[in-house]
Formats: C-alpha cells, sequence, structure tokens
DNA sequence: CAGCATGTTTAGCCTATGCTAATTCCTTGG
DNA sequence: CCAAGGAATTAGCATAGGCTAAACATGCTG
C-alpha cells in the first residue's frame, strides 16, 4: 500500500469514519451519494483501499476501516479541523465558507506543520462549527441534542453544527449570519411541528427554522462531566 | 482547456517561469533535471501544455508562456510565496523547511483565501528568502550582486537566496543556522579563489562558505531606487 | 408471486501522469 | 564529412481515477 494515501483516498477516509461515528450504516451507495461521483467510481475505488488494507467489506456489503484505515481516517481529520481552525482564527476566513476551503487544503498538510498550527492555536479541541478532533474524551463535551427536538421556553447554549451540514453553505451562511455559531446563547420562543419550524430568539431578533436547520443545530443539554467536577471541585 | 491547470501542470509553469526571470532557456531537457521525471515524461506533460494553450513552442524547441500561462505561472508563483511568509511569519516553521511544505500547499490556495493571507500579512512584497513577489516594481528592490563576486573588506547587507538553492534542504539549514537571512550584515574577511571558499564574518562568528553557497546568496549593492527618492524627498 | 426500488457488479472506455527501451535528429568538434 | 553527445521523439506499457450502459441481486409491497 501507499506511504501516505492520495487526496481521494483520504477524502473516503474521512466520509467512511464520519459516518461511521454518526451511527450510519456505511455501504458503497452511501459514499456515492457523498462524494459526487458514479456507483462503478466508488466500487473501484473502494476496493482499491480494500487492497491496500485501509477497510474491510464484509458479507452484508458493509465497509468498515481497518485499524490502519482508522489511523489515516483520524489523521485526515485532525488536520481538516485544525485547518478551519487556521482559517477562521487566524486568517480570518469567513466561517461558513471553512469547511471547504480546507478540504482543499489539509490533504497537503505534513506532520511539521500540523505541529506548529497546532502550537499556534494553543491546542483546540473542536472546529470552529464545534464538532471535536478525533482522540477528545467524549466525557470532556456536553450532553446536547438537536435542536429540533427543543420545546417552547428553552434556553440553551449552542454546541456546534452537525458535520454533514457543513457541506451545504447556503445553510452555513444562514447560520452565520444569523448567529448560530458555537457558544451563542438562544430562546425557543415557539415549536410548530404542523409548519416543521421552530422560532428562536437570538442576538435579539427572532429567526425561523426550518427542519433541516434545526435537526443539524446541536444545543447543550448538560455541561461536561468534567466540566461538572471542576465546578464542584 | 482545464479551467484551473493540476498540480503537475502549476508546477511546470513556476518551473518555466523561474527559468525564463533567470535568463536561462528553457527546453525540455532543463525541466527534465527539475522535475524529477523522465524526459518522456516531461516530452508529454509539454505538450500537454500546448495543446491547452499554456506554453509555446517554437522552431529551435524553446518553451515559452503563453499570456493565459504567464498569468497562471504569476498566481501560483505568488500563492507559493505568500504560503512561505504564512508558514514561517505567523505558524513559526523553521525558515529552511518553507519552501518545500509550501510547494505542497500552494497548489490548494483559493483566490479568498489567498485574499486573507495577503490582508493578515500587510501586502509583502517579498518571500521569506528574499525573491519578491510577481508584479513587483524591479526599482523598488536593491541592486544585488552574488557573495562570490564580493571584495575582502566590503560589509554588505543581504538580499536573499536564489530560487534554485531553495530546493537544497542541506544548503538552507547552513544558511540559516548561520544567519544567512535578507537583511543581516556580513564583512567578508578573505576571498579565497585558489580555494573556491569566501570567508564572512556574520553575529560575531566567521564562516567559511564554498563556492555554490557563495554564488546562491545576494548581497545589496546599491539601496532601490525609490528608497534613495524617498530618502532624498 | 410479480414487479419495482435499491444496490452491486461487469464490461468497456477515457485522460493524466508516470515508466523503459529504442530511435531519430542536430550540432559541434575534429 | 563524420562521429559523439545532447536532445527529442516514438512505441508500448502501467496505475489512479473517472465515465456510461447494462446486467444482476435482493428485498419489499401490492
Amino acid at each position: 500500500m501507499p506511504l501516505k494515501p492520495s487526496s481521494i483516498i483520504e477524502d473516503y477516509l474521512m466520509e467512511i469514519y464520519d459516518m461511521t461515528r454518526a451511527d450510519r450504516p456505511v455501504i458503497a451507495a452511501r459514499l456515492t451519494e457523498k462524494m459526487s461521483v458514479s456507483a462503478p467510481t466508488v466500487w473501484n475505488t473502494v476496493h482499491r483501499m480494500q487492497r491496500d488494507g485501509l477497510v474491510e467489506i464484509d458479507s452484508a456489503k458493509e465497509i468498515t476501516l481497518s485499524p490502519v484505515g482508522l489511523e489515516a481516517a483520524e489523521s485526515i481529520k485532525r488536520r481538516h479541523l485544525l485547518t478551519e481552525r487556521l482559517l477562521v482564527d487566524i486568517l480570518g476566513l469567513d466561517w461558513a465558507d471553512a469547511h471547504e476551503e480546507a478540504h482543499l487544503i489539509e490533504h497537503t498538510i505534513t506532520p511539521r506543520v500540523e505541529a506548529r498550527i497546532m502550537a499556534v492555536l494553543g491546542n483546540p479541541t473542536t472546529c470552529p462549527h464545534g464538532n471535536p478532533f478525533p482522540g477528545v474524551d467524549p466525557a470532556t463535551r456536553p450532553t446536547t441534542r438537536p435542536l429540533a427536538t427543543a420545546q417552547a421556553g428553552d434556553e440553551r447554549t449552542i454546541d456546534g453544527i452537525n458535520e454533514p451540514a457543513e457541506e451545504d453553505h447556503d445553510l452555513m451562511t444562514f447560520y452565520q449570519r444569523n448567529g448560530f455559531v458555537p457558544g451563542a446563547r438562544l430562546k425557543v420562543l415557539d415549536v410548530a411541528a404542523y409548519n416543521s419550524t421552530i422560532t428562536v430568539e437570538i442576538g435579539g431578533r427572532d429567526v425561523t427554522l426550518g427542519m433541516p436547520a434545526a435537526e443539524n443545530l446541536r444545543i447543550v443539554v448538560e455541561e461536561p462531566a468534567i466540566g461538572r467536577a471542576a465546578l464542584a471541585g
């Protein structure tokens, strides 16, 4: 197998990693939708990955990362999130643009440069959209649920935006323009299930979100255990 | 022709651009040496570039950039130099490592990100090794000559390192460790032509350079015209 | 059970980028 | 004028990553 996976293979690895983490079944057809290539191309590529020991394919056609594949996936995921932080925190790029720009740059970040970015940023644990780096202890993260499940009257802090939504640039711009960023506070004003909308007050203004936008926005239910322990101790 | 040249094509464009600027004849055989690929591969690639309107090949097999090719070359050159500055000035990467890391990243910098880096760095005009961005008015740059041509007793300021030397990592590390960076002052102690060495005092220490190291280090002969005008006015 | 929806797989083709081996071409010194 | 080198070129091949068209599998649903 090649010493370093190609950009294409890294894209597949990260996608498989994300789907696995979201408990969604990883089959070729799902990858086909995400990678914007044809089914035979995905089949071809996934089988090259199998040949190279990056994934396993079981009898139900389910694709899983091998230990080597998982390590490579965590590496590219880390570089992706780190690049997003570099772009937003240091270069001042639009929060909504960070994902797609990082997607280009991430493949070219060597361990040497990764270490420098990590040092300059002070070892961040999440990307600008609130998604944690691989290996971050879940106990240090708050318990969350989708905004879509909130009740009228709830006052909550935003934890982050679900990964798949980061690819929808228009939605990200909507989030950004209305201040739906990690750490922001909002108050649920009205849940209109019949209309598939939810209205919140944020930044002094009322905003109505449709279902997809509300499903992909995570709100904090409970502070992380470590945070609580620190407060208690 | 493709909307955006591939990384490979950008590499060729930048190399052709550099050779042209250094007044060295651009023929396929020279590119073969620089690109670390076989002669047929270069032939193939250069002809694809010709097909795509990026270069012209005259009857003497001399390769020249077309207007479109020149624009693309200046673009990738600018992104290369800018990425070097980002790596060194903002991320604190080793000066000697910047060239090769930038060579990976440069191809993935979009205009959007380029604009951000440019803004954060305050519109730099040279890379960390002293080489100017495309389009910088030569009148704003000092007149220089290779350190190899200096006389014993000369006290000079370092302007920069010649482009081809940036690829020699050991040489770059030598320059870095001894403080041969743009802006540094040095005093020529001894020119030993018979030995192909030149000894200088720099940073309070005596250092002896061999010919290639001295050839590729530019020293300032005269301040730039604009600088003089500003001082006079 | 028939048939549609969903997924997988095969077959056959393409371009970009690389290689080696061998050939041809040209210039320049003798 | 010819040989030697340097340079260009041709032939033939390989891999990664793409595609379309078509065949096949399989499970759900009326």
